[in-house]
DNA sequence: GGCTTCACG
DNA sequence: ACGTACGTGAAGCCG
């Protein structure tokens, strides 16, 4: 027989702040409950108790002293985060049959005290709370919980001995030194050392006063005046023991096999883990695996009859060379490839497979469908299909997959069977976003991107490696004599490549000025440009380098025999609904600097061939003009007046044509700063400028327009309530950052809130865009290609009778993709290179 | 593999 | 008093 209490108030409290981040999938936060739990699982495993009872706080002032509301008040509020985890530990507790306690007017140390002096049995007391440490006797052990919550110090009489204490003295010792975090005010003056001192001599409160004659000095002037206070702290930090419960410890009786329910439960938060941490009604399986026969396809006869069997759904897996098939998520058939026992060639199996798919008989699933589409590529060309990976994305942009592989490792299914895990996980998520209304997202543009993407990548981006390796050259040379310079600055050969030796140079042997960080990132290096004729080299090493090493070494080994290079695009990356682009990265190729700009004059159009570069204007800056409504912000864009000037004249109360180039830039960075979700300090990071500065220049940008403070007002709020944000079209980022306790988290889901609906609504139009243009361009039966797509920019590789066409095409496309309160517009430009057509 | 730096929208 | 602009990928260093 043994009791185990529990804290419930302090214990939730404890994990909360350990696990601060922590939320389901809907974004409700956990964290506290989470911890909670797993710190009982652990206990019921090691001290297997018979009895459990968790106790509550439940506050009712009136009950407790008139100073009790003074006392309540110096508490730190509880953020909501955690006050919203209480009730779900309560439906947790009830879930698991665990005794939940709780009387008005008595706090859970109350409790917890009046049932350990009652139970007749072992007793372990949990608590954050060294409070209950009064309770520590022969037959009560307090744990108390340590840093995290999972590990704790287990208090018994000998224990509190070595720390010099016998239970009752522990509401002694709050009576002298206080407990400014339960704004308990002991004696003034009397800290832990002084109060452990008096209590080592006369036991207690009344043994000091009894002898305060002994005492000499300042303290007795500090006790004689602390007295009432003394006395009235010991008894307020006096557990009660004699609370009039309507429970006995008989009551709290606990099964260590659980309802089957509270499995259930912990699904429901996303407590994966901890469902096969305890046992469970022998009538319930204690997890819904998933589960389903694996069997061997080694013959082409097989695979054919297999395959010609009349189906609905055919799920599609490649997994580490072999290909895996399921028809529903009962059975999956695994092509081992190697098999010396088999008699498949890869090329026959790819030659049926593609035959199945192409039929249109059954519909197809597979994961990541561009990859699909190269393992085809010669067997067949793109087809039509499910893809997982995307509905995942649209569900939560947030978590998916790389491949069918690691979905099925994620929610622990054998990887054998992923492509009938696949299907399962396909067709539930497809329901769930016919039900939250947002499978248009899915239909209507990320599947039917796909191909695109799949064409684009495959066509390439035509390269003057001439051009390149010429530039390299330069870049070579002027790197050899800048480390020459360097070198000689320092007076020793380094490496100027690595942060922690130029750190070493430029702070120690120099004796340049830095701060703790020691950082060299550009930015710092500029304020010291003018210390030190080494740092302009540095500076310039660095561009050179950045150029050499990413755009020039880092491109040429991925062009291929044609002497283009072939992105891969990934669609399922960003959290906004941006794309991403891989090996090489041909959304970040310089343009801002000079320097960078000549590495544009190496992507050119294809031999005879022009590029058309068609890029959206401000697109961000009108989406948040359309969703606030603001006037001023319409108006320019109606006028088309250029943005930044019309922002500069307001804020400066001039006319636009009076706007200076510095006035303009600080309206600019303004303007980023709305779409990016606005903070003082970022602005004048940005501009350089003070914080104060920056905090003005934002109220005087609001102050003109009302609505998009109130739009980005009422985002946040709005994120708030439903733990996610949206773009018109419908797609969804969740926030749970905006549910934390820790402010620099939260503030950061702010700003993110603010930023989604602009940077992903945008992404949202280009891709439409994108999926018409390419449409377009084969209805039309041109040669021109889509090659790039760089967020607000699309390119086209263009045969030169056709480049007015095709600039006509891309304006009508990508203006006429939304109708919103201000005009899309596209800007449109062209020439041989990347670079003349910017 | 994490960190720093720097390229882009 | 907090510690920040939003979204990415690649190269290089270092433990």
């Amino acid at each position: 027989m043994k009791l185990l209490l529990l804290d419930g108030n302090s214990l939730v409290n404890r994990a909360f702040y350990a696990l601060p981040n922590l939320t389901d999938s809907t974004g409700r936060a956990t964290g506290g409950v989470f911890g909670f739990v797993s710190m009982l699982a652990k206990l019921i495993q090691e001290e297997q108790p018979t009895h459990i009872a968790c106790a509550f706080d439940v506050h009712a002032p009136t009950f407790r002293h008139k100073q009790y509301d003074a006392y309540k008040a110096g508490r730190h509020a509880t953020p909501e985060a955690l006050i919203a985890q209480i009730p779900l530990l309560k439906e947790v507790l009830d879930a698991m049959k665990v005794c939940r306690v709780e009387l008005a007017g008595y706090e859970a140390d109350d409790i917890l005290g009046t049932l350990s002096a009652q139970a007749e049995m072992p007793v372990i007391v949990v608590s954050g709370d060294k409070d209950v440490l009064q309770l520590v006797s022969d037959n009560v052990t307090v744990y108390h919980t340590k840093r995290g919550i999972t590990e704790v110090i287990a208090y018994t009489p000998e224990k509190l001995k070595e720390e010099g204490l016998v239970a009752s003295q522990v509401p002694e010792l709050k009576g002298l030194m206080g407990d400014s975090s339960d704004n308990i005010k002991g004696v003034a003056g009397v800290g832990e050392k002084t109060a452990r001192a008096l209590l080592e001599s006369y036991f207690d409160l009344d043994g000091i006063y009894a002898h305060l004659d002994e005492i000499k000095g300042k303290l007795k002037e500090k006790l004689t005046l602390g007295k009432e206070s003394a006395y009235f702290s010991r008894d307020l930090a006096t557990i009660c023991r004699s609370v009039p419960l309507s429970i006995a410890v008989a009551d709290c009786a606990f099964n260590s096999q659980l309802p089957a329910a509270a499995a259930d439960v912990f699904r429901s938060l996303d407590f994966k883990n901890l469902v096969g941490r305890f046992t469970y009604d022998a009538e319930t399986e204690p997890e819904e695996e998933f589960s389903a026969e694996l069997v061997d396809v080694s013959t082409m006869d097989e695979l054919r009859a297999l395959l010609s069997t009349p189906r609905e759904d055919l799920s599609l897996a490649y997994v580490s060379g072999s290909w895996h098939f399921a028809f529903d998520s009962a059975r999956e058939y695994r092509i081992v490839d190697g098999d010396l026992l088999s008699s498949l060639t890869p090329d026959e199996v790819l030659a049926a497979l593609s035959e199945a798919v192409l039929s249109g008989k059954s519909k197809v699933w597979c994961y990541d469908l561009k990859s699909t589409y190269y393992l085809f590529r010669e067997h067949c060309a793109p087809f039509s299909a499910e893809d997982v990976m995307l509905l995942c994305y649209v569900k939560d942009a947030g978590n998916v997959a790389p491949s069918s592989a690691d979905l099925a490792k994620q929610h622990e299914v054998n990887v054998e069977l992923c492509a009938a895990y696949q299907l399962k996980v396909g067709k539930e998520t497809l329901a769930y976003l016919a039900k939250q209304g947002c499978d248009n997202v899915y239909y209507d543009i990320e599947l039917p991107l796909v191909p695109v993407l799949y064409d684009m990548e495959q066509v390439g981006f035509p390269v003057d490696v001439a051009r390149l390796r010429a530039l390299g050259e330069g870049y070579a040379e002027e790197l050899s004599e800048l480390t020459r310079r360097i070198h000689g600055y320092a007076g020793n050969p380094f490496n100027i490549n690595s942060p922690k030796q130029l750190a070493e140079v430029l702070f120690d042997k120099l004796g340049l000025p830095t701060d703790k960080k020691r950082s060299t990132n550009a930015e710092k290096l500029e304020k010291l440009s003018l210390l030190h004729p080494i740092v302009a080299d540095i500076l310039r090493y660095r561009q050179i380098a950045k150029l050499n090493s990413t755009y020039v070494e880092g491109m040429l080994p991925l062009l291929d025999g044609a002497n283009k290079l072939h992105t891969v695009f990934k669609q399922a990356v960003t959290t906004t609904g941006r794309l991403s682009s891989t090996e090489p990265n041909l959304q970040n190729i310089p343009v801002r600097t000079e320097e960078g700009r000549a590495i544009r004059s190496a992507f050119c159009a294809s031999e005879g061939n022009r590029l058309v570069v068609a890029d959206y204007s401000q697109i961000e800056l009108r989406l948040m003009a359309h969703y606030s409504d603001d006037e001023g912000l319409v108006e320019a864009f109606r006028n088309g007046h250029d943005i930044h000037t019309a922002t500069a004249a307001k804020i400066y109360g001039v006319s636009q044509l009076e706007v200076s180039a510095d006035m303009r830039r600080s309206a600019k960075a303004v303007n980023f700063g709305i779409i990016y979700g606005i903070s003082d300090y970022g602005l004048s990071q940005n501009i350089g400028s003070t914080v104060a500065a920056a905090r003005d220049f934002i109220e005087r940008y609001f102050a003109l327009h009302p609505k998009v403070k109130q739009f980005m007002q009422d985002i946040v709020e709005l994120a708030k309530k439903q733990g996610y944000v949206s773009t018109l079209s419908g797609r969804v980022r969740r926030i749970p950052e905006l549910s934390s306790s820790i402010y620099s988290v939260r503030a950061f889901g702010e700003r993110a809130a603010m930023n989604m609906p602009l940077q992903g609504t945008a992404s949202d139009i280009i891709k439409l865009a994108m999926i018409r243009v390419w449409n377009r361009l084969r209805e039309e039966g041109l040669g021109a290609k889509l090659i790039l797509q760089v967020h607000d920019e699309l390119v086209v590789d263009t045969p030169p009778e056709e480049v007015d066409k095709v600039e006509r095409i891309l304006a009508e496309e990508m203006a006429g993709v939304m109708k919103l309160s201000v005009p899309l517009e596209a800007s449109i430009s062209s020439g041989f290179t990347w670079l003349e057509a910017k």
